[in-house]
DNA sequence: GAGTGGTCTAGACCACAGC
DNA sequence: CTGTGGTCTAGACCACTCA
């Protein structure tokens, strides 16, 4: 199968011309997270174009993380990765900055009435029900952290059910069970003082202060299927980076 | 002037040894920030490598943000951008995240003793003092950071005169008054609840939540220069990003 | 052994900056 | 005009994966 790249390249560079054919074909969906590309040397001879400047092509997306490389075995498209969270755990004392693994339980999740603010930021009517799940993580038997999060619920049917599991990490299931491929996520970190509920959960005083991580997730064509407020003890949370 | 690489490549590409000699060179201070360095021609006849190799490693150095390049100049060495802080003052309602301009009042500055932790950081002796400067940050009259830093002296004397006046971009008079090159920096962020001292310069009630910036910061060598914390009022500080 | 990505080279031509 | 980085090509050889 051939192609034939847009002729108006408007002073856009071919390899640019070949990273937007990529982004197109995975936009589609003929491309989905996990499915191995043509290689190098095939989308050369399809583009017409030589192999270095689809490898350049290739090293921008994989900069981008939309693509992953295994040699002796192909270019992947990349699934969102959410290691890359601004809510890190970092244990005390491990100077290597490894992130901890955090074991969630989830101590709620039905349909409700949403309050106008999550409607609004999840785009559905004044009369639709949001799917809220409310889970409680745990380090070493220890709680660390609340998550409460909001959900399309038509995009998502099922997920209110008491017999379905629901894994540490949820996305995998959203995308397996459901269908919804996770395509981004939008993050912001402040500070707050624990509200009652909260402090319960994270067995501190009410106004302690926690760290606070509002996260917005998105599938394809930038539509909204969570939003999601998570709270940390600030002693067990923190977020480090190098300026250059 | 030409150069031998290192004959024991040990299995690493040459383009990495390539830029590990560019590294070099500007830890050694042959090359300081702002300076031009060779051109990639320059540069593949010195070390006798290609072209395209020397173009890989700048590439790379570039994607770190060590260097940066104008066609039709050269490429040259970048200077630290504190803009890439993660304490950056977003404003409500401006959803362009655009950073505020934060206005800093010097409100102590003196030489002290300080506490074992700080000067096991600053790596001086226990007899050593340090310069302790402390600032707070308003925003249309407003106070919403408080900064504690501390400084090895011995590189900045004079900073603790009062008669010097100290500019809102206090790094900016650190290179070029006391001729210490800003190379590098670490952030940690967290939250906490204000002290005192802090709720009282804020103007909020003691325990409330803030945001808590840890900053070590570097000069050559690896050699740190200074230790700082600085708090902000939770409600006027954020930190966004994206994860894909 | 065949196919993949990874490295490295050599060279042509273009676009931009500055004299 | 000269020198810089930016793009693009063609091809050689290497390292890894898998049948």
């Amino acid at each position: 199968m051939n192609f034939v790249l847009p002729k108006a390249r408007g002073n856009k560079p071919l390899y640019q011309v070949v990273e937007d054919h990529i982004r197109e074909r995975i936009d589609a969906g003929a491309l989905v997270p996990g499915d191995l590309i043509p290689s190098e040397a095939q989308l050369a001879k399809q583009l017409d174009v030589s192999q270095g400047t689809v490898k350049k092509a290739i090293d921008n997306l994989v900069w981008e993380r939309l693509l992953f490389r295994h040699q002796g075995k192909g270019t992947y498209v990349s699934a969102i990765d959410f290691n890359n969270s601004l809510f890190r755990f970092t244990t005390y004392g491990d100077a290597s900055g490894q992130p901890t693994r955090i074991h969630k339980e989830t101590t709620d999740r039905r349909l409700v009435d949403a309050g106008k603010d999550i409607r609004k930021q999840l785009e559905v009517s004044d009369k639709a029900q949001v799917l809220y799940l409310e889970r409680v993580g745990y380090v070493e038997e220890e709680p660390v952290m609340v998550e409460y999060s909001h959900w399309r619920s038509e995009l998502v049917q099922g997920l209110e059910n008491e017999s379905l599991h629901i894994p540490d990490l949820l996305y995998a299931l959203i995308v397996e069970e459901f269908g919804v491929p996770v395509v981004r996520a939008e993050e912001t970190l402040t500070a707050g003082a624990a509200d009652t509920a909260t402090a319960q959960h994270l067995n501190i005083e009410p106004g302690a202060p926690v760290l606070v991580l509002n996260r917005t997730t998105y599938t394809r064509g930038n539509r909204i299927i969570e939003v999601r407020t998570s709270k940390g003890r600030a002693d067990r949370f923190s977020y480090k980076t190098e300026i250059r």
